[in-house]
DNA sequence: AGCACAGAACTGGACGGTCCAGTTCTGTTG
DNA sequence: CAACAGAACTGGACCGTCCAGTTCTGTGCT
């Protein structure tokens, strides 16, 4: 109600606390990407941030919630970057080349150190935090694919694909493109991340079969 | 060399030392799935063994080796249940149901909640443990998929299937066989595994892309 | 066979040392 | 004066060890 705009919860805020609040952020995101929940300690989230750890009991109750706080900003901000432009396909443009371009977009945004190992930090924790592991869900593969299912309707409806239930062809085209670089990076560690021309392989080959299988038959 | 038959340092063994030490190791089982590995205390362990805690030392030498024991044996022993028996296509067998029928046994031994469970575990310790995920890579999804390989470049000789690359082509079916319900399974947790019919479904829809885009074109 | 005995394995509990979440207290700074 | 730093502190958990006393198991002796 104040002149200055309220923080969102989010980025904005100027004020010593609001700036502080970041650091505390930062660094528990950090560390605990680094230590897992119960590998890390608040201790080493106060050095790390430069501020006392009454401070960080200030701005977050307990252990527990700072991390649900980072985990759920990390999935919806990761979630956010991928899907906010859908581009559609241009009248002159090869749908093969569309798809890949599309798929590689994906790829390139999960297979970062950062968001595999959130996954890895998520998965871990399913039983004692359900919760960020359904929102991680909800936020990452089904609302990729509930876009996808929506792209493949409208490119049915144009006679581009021909497809039974896009839901489905939804699922087969993203782990088609995702399945095997994403498995493997996820059990072999960050260095088994593909290289980019490896990714690009990997995603025309996968839109390959996708196109034999849904692609419409004159070709 | 004497009369009975040695233990083969597994299973057999009937002293009270062997059945002490399969107790610890259920027991650990138990626990490490159920707590993880910094959340399972030592002292648990030897109470669900009804073992002391010098026994528990006696037999494993820390924690680590504890887990790294349970661990390594799950993942050969769930590893070996599955690909134990690659029946061959019969000479009457339709192509499209010998293939249903192999990813069905698949789904059904890896969709269960002790080998679900495992999976969380190993992937949430990937950075204390890349060794025992470095093994779940290869026991699982590697030698799934190598198994597959030899099979399809097997069939594509018979003219059954035309592949370019039969590891591309085992990645691509090991892939649209599993990923949807795995990756359902591992973050909504073990009670959104699907039912028996449901993993029908999804292996027919699977197996139809797949030989949509592999299949021989006569059909 | 049955008995005695030695050594290994096991129990139950206590305990040292360490670690850690969360609190509290005493200055100090903006 | 309110927020913060720095540091100490509380209460508890936990790994691994140790010890005194008990049970098991295999071996040699009668």
């Amino acid at each position: 109600m104040g002149l200055e705009v309220n923080e969102q919860a989010d980025a904005e805020g100027d004020g010593r606390s609001a700036r502080k609040r970041r650091a505390i952020l930062d660094a528990a995101t950090e560390v605990f990407l680094k230590s897992g929940y119960l590998g890390t300690n608040m201790d080493e989230i106060a050095a790390l941030s430069a501020v006392s750890k009454q401070t960080v009991y200030k701005h977050f109750s307990s252990k527990e919630a700072l991390f649900i706080e980072i985990v759920g900003g990390m999935t919806t901000g990761a979630g956010d970057t991928v899907h906010n432009d859908v581009a559609q396909l241009g009248a002159d443009e090869d749908l093969a080349d569309y798809l890949v371009e599309y798929a590689l977009r994906q790829l390139t945004v999960v297979l970062t150190p950062r968001i595999m190992q959130l996954r890895r930090l998520v998965i871990g924790e399913v039983t004692r935090f359900p919760e960020l592991a359904r929102v991680l869900y909800e936020r990452g593969p089904a609302r990729a694919m509930k876009m996808l299912a929506a792209v493949f309707e409208n490119l049915a409806a144009r006679g581009l694909l021909t497809i039974g239930d896009p839901a489905t062809a939804a699922e087969h085209f993203n782990w088609l493109i995702m399945s095997a670089p994403l498995n493997q990076a996820m059990l072999l560690g960050d260095a088994a991340i593909p290289s980019a021309a490896e990714l690009r392989r990997n995603a025309e080959a996968g839109v390959r079969v996708f196109l034999a299988a849904y692609g419409s038959r004159q070709r």
